[in-house]
DNA sequence: GCTTGAGCTTCCCATCGTTGGAAGGTTTAG
DNA sequence: CTAAACCTTCCAACGATGGGAAGCTCAAGC
């Protein structure tokens, strides 16, 4: 399997694939004698691995750690699971913190009558930060 | 008032304040004859405005256009609302992407017993996208 | 055989927003 | 006069990905 194949089979981009390589994700790959890079099943394997971890919003540090426990048959479920839920961690606070800019505009907009006028509390808000206009 | 005094005065750090300039945000800064930057309130207030722009999650691209607006007098509230109201689309739509990612996560994590024993949902999860094990 | 097109190789560059550092000049306080 | 703290410009990095150039290779058709 060439590095064309591998990509459509794992869903990974050959630039992405050969990224890999290069960063150490995944060993390096065989060469045909043309130089070609060849792929077996077992490395779209790792490669699907490393797209679902992406998937899930994980870094490519954490995946660094997740490929490292795969492979290794004397893992703690444990460790996988603390990995699991301090990334579910770092999304809640991304998660958080847009909501809480989502609120804010929302807000904002739902005092802008969104006309022809040039005045706006978006803008007000904007300007104004640090010293609020005491809506309400 | 040199970079810095007008860094801890705006909250914009004084590297992106350069980097601003550069970019075409604010106007090239006047200089002392030793060709330090000098700043004014004025000047202090336009970095507010992008730091706020910025804690709401708007692009520089956005911030651009919200200055553009902000400078001129004659712009129309409807506009800014619109771009803000995209702006909360977008956040929707991330906000949508990463509870996705952290619901399935938390399913996986509540299926991990978490100890010393090596099988692990998550990693088989990882290893196994695309056909599904067919939990439940 | 030869040509053509698709696919592979390496290499560098761009994105986005921000930070870091090096090398050197300036200002300020002691 | 010196040392610290500041400023200047320039260059590079991060994380993750994509784009493209220049050149080589493979598989097809004629």
């Amino acid at each position: 399997m060439n590095i064309g194949e591998a990509a459509r089979a794992s869903g990974v981009s050959a630039k992405m694939i050969r990224h890999y390589e290069e960063a150490g994700f995944i060993p390096k790959a065989r060469r045909t004698p043309a130089g070609y890079r060849t792929y077996r099943e077992e490395d779209v394997h790792a490669l699907r691995f490393i797209r679902r971890a992406r998937d899930l919003g994980f870094s490519l540090k954490e995946i660094k750690a997740l490929l490292g426990l795969w492979e290794n048959r004397r893992r703690a479920s444990g460790d996988v699971k603390r990995l699991a839920l301090r990334h579910v961690e770092e999304l809640d606070a991304r998660i958080a913190e847009m909501q809480a800019m989502r609120a804010t505009l929302v807000h904002l907009a739902e005092h802008c009558h969104g006309d022809d006028r040039p005045d706006c509390p978006i803008l007000d808000d904007l300007a104004g930060a640090g010293r609020p206009q005491g809506c309400h």
